[in-house]
DNA sequence: ATAAGGTACTTGATGCATCTTTTTTGACGT
DNA sequence: ACGTCAAAAAAGATGCATCAAGTACCTTAT
């Protein structure tokens, strides 16, 4: 789904770091999850070097932590850390959301519809995971469109921090994820960045009230073993 | 100077990391320069195993590129790069300044004004290494006053991908560097949101104004070899 | 003198052995 | 049962050997 910087010369490095990027963002992983070197090694069926490759990068991203020197694990999200990722992401957002809105060519609005239509065709179907995806290739299609690639990488860190964390919130919120994604697409028809900037606020806002949530009351499961 | 995620143990790598990091911010890399990892080994006196992790970690910053799979270089720097990464410092450093003016203490307020003392002499010395260390100082004082680490850590990932290209600039723009400091800090006596984004805006357009023209009009030098 | 072809070298990627420290585990005593 | 402590196992860090691919250089034939 999520395609990364293609810049980089396929490694197995790369290939790994991408594989647990996405299992990341699909909320494959539990906050407090531990990730073990040579299992992931077997898993992959490399050595542990390129492993330990990508677990560096990711722990770069702040998307693995470090609990001690041996322990590495999915980390915990702090209420304040979330509201400090959600302030950014409606800067950073909103920056995206007006720039498509001056840049959208018809192409772009029809991708944009496209995804959101199978985005609620998932979503009646129950499937969490393609929701998930579908929302995310949403948000994504806008930096994209606005042509700011800088942008598209922060969020993208931010994604990776946030989705452990959203696995279970998707279902409780159901549709009212994707209800603010149609003013925006209207917004962008129309080429009105204001309207844009604050439909997609209202996204972050209202649609990740179930992740809020989830981090303040904790669907605090025991860390489960890798 | 600045320091990075205390969070992590000090590794071999981690130590490399941070100081090829302060090298990349301090303007000691050209675009164009390559790195060569066993080369960088016996500088630093270790095997080239810390030094991939290292280079991986800052490639994933995009700090460094891999042009080809064997020649790691600092990367050029499009202009239309550069404008995106200063759009994004205005709406994030904005939102640190706004915040910042909302919590800061009078220490807080204090230290920066230490900081800005010190910059104003380095420049008057015509010591750049240190007014390049201060300026970016003072930045990153901001979303720690606001307590946004998640910011800085942004932050710091885009003064990494610049830091090859201010060396010179700032020469050239003395003390335009810091002329708009003094109403940052005078907005965050006021605790006046408002004024504190807009003159830390002022300073990204006006005092960044060198950076952009050598971006612009190329001090193309030749690629050194490392 | 020049160009083609091949050889030697450079260099990052990968795998693996080993080291040190942490974590686990289980025996023991309270 | 519970906590403590020590031995054993586990796990990441580091170094290094080797691989493959790209680069540079040198030979040789025209």
């Amino acid at each position: 789904m999520a395609e990364f910087t293609i810049l980089e010369h396929e490694n197995l490095n790369s290939v790994v770091y991408g594989a647990l990027c996405d299992a990341l963002m699909q909320g494959r992983f539990q906050p407090g999850d531990r990730l073990k070197i040579r299992d992931l090694a077997e898993q992959f069926g490399t050595s542990v070097t390129p492993i330990r490759d990508a677990i560096l990068r990711l722990a770069n991203d702040e998307a693995i932590t470090f609990r001690s020197p041996r322990d590495i694990r999915i980390p915990g999200m702090a209420e304040s850390r979330y509201r400090e990722i959600r302030a950014i992401r409606i800067r950073l957002e909103g920056l995206a959301a007006e720039t498509a809105a001056q840049l959208a060519t018809s192409a772009d609005i029809h991708a944009l519809e496209v995804i959101l239509r199978e985005n609620e065709q998932a979503i009646e179907a129950g499937d969490r995971l393609k929701g998930t995806q579908l929302n995310q290739a949403f948000h994504f299609m806008l930096p994209q469109i606005a042509g700011l690639p800088v942008l598209n990488n922060i969020l993208r860190r931010l994604w990776l921090q946030m989705g452990p964390h959203i696995s279970d919130a998707y279902i409780q919120g159901g549709r009212a994820m994707i209800d603010h994604h149609y003013p925006v697409i209207e917004a962008l028809k129309r080429h009105d960045p204001a309207a844009a900037s604050m439909a997609i606020v209202d996204d972050i806002l209202l649609g990740g009230k179930p992740i809020l949530e989830r981090i303040v009351h904790g669907a605090e499961r025991p860390a489960r073993r890798a």
